[in-house]
DNA sequence: CTGTGTGCAAATTATTTGCAACCCT
DNA sequence: AGGGTTGCAAATAATTTGCACACAG
């Protein structure tokens, strides 16, 4: 990471009232840099190697923190759970044999009748299916 | 479970090539015969008074079988698995207070263009608010 | 009989919690 | 300096696995 990538997620962390300390750091910089679904698993065995002290129990903490600033959406698949780097909301697809996820534009919809007398805060649409790559893996054999 | 109904599950089960054993009886009596989304866990505690031998392991396999057999389907939210006794494809609503799940019509949808070269198997859809009770007792306080 | 199904216990995996030490601001 | 953060270890929780025994067909 750069000294201006770095200075500028310093920035946001601060900008939400978040304290910027160098794992806080690494993460934002792994997970909001460039677009990704990534789990917590996931984000602590990328950087582990270069932050050895870092704890699995920092990233849930960082990542949830980042969630609640709306920095992040949470996204659960297969009992999962997925952190989108796109916090704006919009539709998923998730193939179910290499487990890749798509993001696609939301279409939303408005919600049911049945659902007159909610509150409804948001809707979650994840389409299931194979993803070219395994589609073709699959019917060529 | 009168012993009628006993009697459908059992031949339910065997046209699916299962044995009917009392503890899949029960609870495909305690699963198909209303309307619900019950866990694994729900469903053991609901049990095991009446069946004190019946294990949570059990349950699990057995709920995953009627799933695998098209009887149930199942239904992550929150990180929990439910089994949902209507296998037709609908959608869901989800109470963010007291975890309610409504069932909605399926709304279904062409996949979007992005999918095209997808093989789509299935669409989830989730919407999550308020209830009209959770909703109601927060605004009166 | 024979293999499917069951119960029990232990293993796995995801996530949370408690708490003392640390260090960003 | 002081409280937000971190790391470590243990606790929770959901689910799976291995295996000997039981029983449905």
């Amino acid at each position: 990471m750069n000294a201006t990538t770095s200075e500028m997620l310093q920035q946001t962390l601060r900008a939400h009232g978040l304290r910027a300390t160098p794992q806080r750091l690494a993460i934002a910089a792994m997970v909001l840099a460039h677009p990704t679904h990534v789990s917590a698993r996931e984000v602590w065995q990328q950087l582990h190697h270069t932050y050895p002290s870092l704890s699995l129990n920092t990233v849930y903490q960082t990542l949830s923190l980042l969630e609640s600033k709306g920095l992040l959406q949470r996204l659960e698949i297969d009992g999962i759970t997925f952190f989108d780097s796109n916090p704006e909301p919009h539709d998923h697809a998730c193939c179910i044999r290499c487990k890749a996820i798509l993001d696609l534009p939301s279409n939303p919809v408005q919600p049911p009748s049945e659902l007159a007398e909610w509150h409804i805060l948001g809707e979650r649409r994840i389409w299931q299916g194979l993803c070219p790559a395994c589609r073709t893996s699959l019917s060529t054999r």
